[in-house]
DNA sequence: TAGGCCATCTGGTCCT
DNA sequence: AGGACCAGATGGCCTA
């Protein structure tokens, strides 16, 4: 019915950040899947919805609708110049719900409606957030991740995230562990060359063994060493590939479908090579400016 | 056509 | 009291 378009479309108007989001956002191409066109399409969902209720109450449904459509706006932000609504709602709202007529109760179930959907919004931008910053390959050919394997991939991602951390300070360790004397007032940093105090992350320095994480909490290192920890580790604790049905998004997610294997064999130590960046990336997916992302072939 | 994924509605519960 | 959070129900869309 019109009455949740007017709702959704009310939503993108709004100065909060989702509306950026979801101007940005062609979900209507399909690229979603049908969760994603069904939020804009409001028309479906709550025709749908909408059904359930009695349908002498369309009319009368309406118009609450546009009086409630004043109430969500407002409470989305919106300076509301009609406070009649508003108090109208509140009003409503102070009274016993038994008592409060049927339009009050209806302007009373948009307004819960509206805070649900909005309160959904913000989980899925949260959500492509988390996409984005994933390592698999984006574009508009790509699915997009469904809502549990991106989390599970988040997961994964940040796994070995921690792995490939430790194993770059092992590996620095190693190198100028050796030579401390040598290296220190050049290699150092400023701040490091003085030595104006102990800095346990020194790389020369004893502490800096990888159990004694310096950035990441214990909880985080402790989280990386699981039992059978390490870099092939990682790959074994990625989802049960059935959550990547198309064989583009298992492609697109090698977290996800078994892009670790070739860790056994790559020259490159570092297991940053592990999610999707020729070894030559690797710097510059740690600075996170541009995570690598896997060749748009998928699909 | 079945199954997966999703958005939305709705009622309940908990928190501030 | 109002809002946030949660889970179940429902129905639409898409893909295999």
């Amino acid at each position: 019915m019109d009455s949740d378009a007017s709702l959704v479309s009310s939503r993108p108007s709004s100065p909060e950040p989702d509306e950026l989001f979801l101007a940005g956002r062609n979900k209507g191409g399909g690229g979603g899947g049908g969760g994603g066109g069904g939020s804009f399409t409001g028309g479906t969902v709550s025709s749908s919805t909408q059904s359930d209720s009695p349908p002498e109450l369309s009319a009368e449904l309406r118009s609450a609708m546009s009086a409630a459509g004043v109430v969500v706006v407002d409470k989305l932000g919106f300076k509301s110049s009609s406070s009649s609504a508003s108090s109208a709602s509140s009003a409503s709202s102070k009274k016993d719900k038994k008592q409060m007529t049927e339009p009050e109760l209806q302007q009373l179930r948009l307004k819960i409606n509206s805070r649900e959907r909005k309160r959904m919004h913000d989980l899925n931008i949260a959500m492509d957030g988390l996409r984005e910053v994933m390592p698999y390959a984006h574009g508009p050919s790509v699915r997009k991740l469904s809502k549990i394997a991106t989390l599970l991939l988040a997961r994964n991602y940040i796994l070995m995230l921690t792995n490939s951390l430790e194993e770059m300070k092992r590996l620095v360790s190693e190198i100028y562990g050796g030579h401390h004397a040598a290296f220190h007032p050049a290699a150092c940093p400023a701040g490091m060359g003085a030595h104006s105090a102990p800095l346990p992350a020194h790389p020369g320095h004893p502490a800096s063994h990888p159990a004694h994480h310096p950035i990441l909490p214990p909880a985080a290192v402790s989280s990386a060493s699981l039992p059978g920890s390490g870099l092939s580790a990682v790959g074994s604790i990625r989802p049960p590939h059935g959550l990547l049905k198309s064989p583009s998004a298992a492609a697109a997610a090698p977290g996800l479908g078994g892009g670790f294997q070739h860790w056994g064999g790559m020259p490159c130590p570092c297991s940053m090579c592990q999610v999707a960046a020729p070894p030559h990336h690797h710097v510059s997916a740690m600075g996170g400016a541009a995570l690598p992302r896997l060749a748009s072939d998928a699909k």
